[in-house]
RNA sequence: GGUUCGGUAGUUCAGUUGGUUAGAAUGCCGCCCUGUCACGGCGGAGGUCGCGGGUUCGAGUCCCGUCCGGACCGCCA
């Protein structure tokens, strides 16, 4: 070993005693006959000194020629400081050093390694073994570590069995684009990289498994988001014999133990909604529900006032934004301009303020009167000092608006604390919903999910009301995790095949091996997935995952640091058997 | 495929109605300093204003195109 101590390590009562650090330098401060160096790894920070006549003149004069980031290997006496620094865990000692090596040198890195670093988004990628480097980026990655270590242990105190599935897999039609990957040895064909370890996690349950679960990359070929990479990490989890409510009961529990490892927060048990229900009360269906402001529907009182904007509507629609009536008209103008953007799409926004004495002053005052909009409050139950806030137009539209600055208006009364964490399953999703475009069914979840039994009637008169035996665990507004009771039955699988628009060919050429499957004992079974950078991002407390990732990828899906993707050689491409048009 | 914001010193940014020598902070280099720890003081170097074209007497600034980055919509079973 180069070093007898971490950099985080030396405390008071180490005092006394020779020790060697290894480390990168973070700064030097020359005193001129004092000297120090911040030497730096990844468990903290420990002051090295030199000190004119105190220390060998030498280890002033190899200090001096130090720069950032230089790895340094520095032996000496832990001392006691003149002057300790209480803001730093090993601030009451020093290392006097009596050897200074340094075991390389470095180019003064592109921007500083510190907590608040002066590094744009560009830089940081373009080095990221330098962003690695800070604390934040750091400790990132470390919660994401215990986050892991925590779930296998806790899964693994549960019978489940972690299994590995293959990554070089089949393209499938449905969902997502894939991942291509040339086969050298089959010219002109192409395996695919897995979406998810869908099919295979069921094929477990077939062979018995039981409890199965993985700790998986999953690769999707779509654009990227803050919260999107092309290839992330899911807890894929499958068990067999077990009901929704079991899935439900036993995901609530892991999910409870990573909070409470995790964050030290004990949470209630997590309540439930249903798909319909979530739509209709906050327009969405991973409501945040660390607030209220549930939606209230106001066609009653809101429509025959001779205003067209309302009469014309399918729907209006409204939340109340309590104690939010000190909004001025720039800040009410900027929630206009804002439902009015293209990505919300809302023509406009009526709001109306509770003032103290009960009386509603609105933006639509020359419509409504005094007794109408007493009507408004009334229907939302608003007190003085509240604001109204409304909406108009077509509903499944006007609803995903009002959600929106429902989400904005909460972020502004600082109603989405990070600390605060509010899970919530969402219920009986539709099993399928009908694309436009494309004239047919799609699967909402996937084509594997199971109807509820009470439903299976109406998938041939009224497909698209078909509930699913399908969930979604919310955090905060946050999708962490979905899944289903899956088909366990053939016919029932090649039923929901040929919905979906695949002829019986069709299906059994892509589906062969699961339908065949399931005609050799397939179990009962079910399961769900957890996105896990997006679980780790919202218990760090931080919007994006990218940080949660070590090499995470742009918006391009380009990773700048090795410069990838990039063309390959002709050679590459004839043993290939692939020709490239641009 | 679309919307939107941005690209100026190593880095993060400012830059007025289009005007003469493009600034700040930080980092970097040199000198000084015996208790610093965001050390301090003095001095210095550092710029293809992303790229191409256009308008103009004159463009960092206006226009068009393009490339790059961020956020979002579509998309993501």
């Amino acid at each position: 070993m180069l070093r007898t101590h971490t950099c985080g390590h030396l405390r008071a009562e180490h005092i006394g005693q020779t020790v060697t650090l290894c480390g990168w330098v973070q700064r030097t401060r020359d005193k001129g006959a004092v000297l120090w160096v911040d030497l730096r790894d990844r468990y903290g920070l420990t002051q090295l000194v030199a000190e004119a006549g105190v220390e060998a003149p030498e280890m002033q004069e190899t200090a001096r020629t130090l720069g950032r980031e230089f790895v340094v290997r520095a032996t000496g006496t832990v001392a006691e400081r003149h002057s300790k620094n209480p803001n730093m865990a090993t601030g009451d000692i020093e290392v006097r050093i009596s050897a200074l090596e340094i075991l390389n040198a470095a180019q003064t890195p592109p921007f500083l390694i510190e907590d608040e670093t002066d590094g744009g988004d560009d830089v940081r990628m373009k080095y990221r073994y330098l962003d690695l480097r800070r604390a934040p980026v750091r400790r990132a990655l470390e919660l994401r570590h215990r986050v892991a270590q925590k779930t296998r242990a806790y899964l693994d105190a549960q019978g489940f069995l972690e299994v590995e599935t293959p990554v070089l897999i089949k393209s499938t039609p449905e969902g997502a684009r894939d991942f291509v990957v040339p086969s050298r040895m089959n010219p002109g064909e192409f395996y695919a990289l897995p979406q998810s370890p869908q099919t295979f996690k069921q094929l477990l349950m077939v062979a018995g498994f039981d409890k199965y679960f993985q700790i998986v990359k999953c690769f999707r070929d779509e654009d990227l988001r803050a919260d999107r990479q092309p290839e992330f990490t899911q807890i894929d989890c499958e068990m067999s014999f077990i009901e929704q409510e079991d899935i439900l009961n036993t995901f609530e529990g892991l999910t409870r133990h990573l909070l409470r490892e995790i964050k030290g927060v004990e949470l209630a048990e997590f309540p439930r909604m249903t798909y319909a229900d979530a739509m209709r009360r906050y327009g969405s269906d991973k409501p945040d529900i660390r607030f209220g402001m549930e939606f209230v529907e106001l066609n009653e009182v809101a429509k025959g006032h001779d205003f067209p904007v309302f009469d014309n509507a399918e729907l209006v629609v409204g939340i109340c934004a309590t104690g939010a009536a000190h909004y001025t008209r720039k800040q009410l103008d900027a929630l206009t301009d804002y439902v009015k953007r293209p990505q919300i799409g809302a023509t406009g926004l009526v709001y109306a303020r509770v003032e103290a004495d009960g009386t509603v002053k609105s933006s639509v005052d020359k419509f409504f009167d005094a007794e109408k909009l007493a009507a408004w409050k009334a229907a939302f139950n608003a007190q003085p000092g509240d604001l109204l806030l409304l909406l108009a137009g077509p509903a499944e539209k006007t609803r995903k608006a009002l959600s929106e600055l429902r989400l904005l208006v909460g972020e502004q009364l600082g109603l989405r604390n990070k600390n605060t964490f509010a899970p919530l399953w969402v219920v009986d999703f539709p099993l399928l919903e009908f694309n436009e475009e494309e004239g047919r069914y799609f699967a909402m979840h996937h084509p594997f999910t199971s109807p509820k039994p009470e439903d299976i009637a109406l998938l041939d008169t009224a497909p698209g009301d078909v509930r699913a035996n399908a969930y979604d665990l919310v955090l905060n507004g946050v999708e962490v995790g979905g899944g289903s009771i899956r088909i366990h039955d053939r016919a029932v699988q090649s039923r929901m095949f040929s919905l979906l628009g695949f002829s019986p060919e069709e299906a059994q050429a892509q589906f062969g091996f699961l339908l065949d499957a399931f005609t050799y004992g397939a179990p009962p079974h079910g399961g769900i997935a957890f996105g896990f950078d997006r679980l780790c991002s919202l218990l760090g407390g931080a919007d994006s995952i990218r940080d949660f990732i070590a090499f995470p990828k742009n918006n391009a899906g380009r990773d700048v640091m090795i410069d990838s993707p990039s063309v390959i050689s002709e050679a590459q491409l004839k043993e290939l058997s692939i020709g490239v048009k641009i």
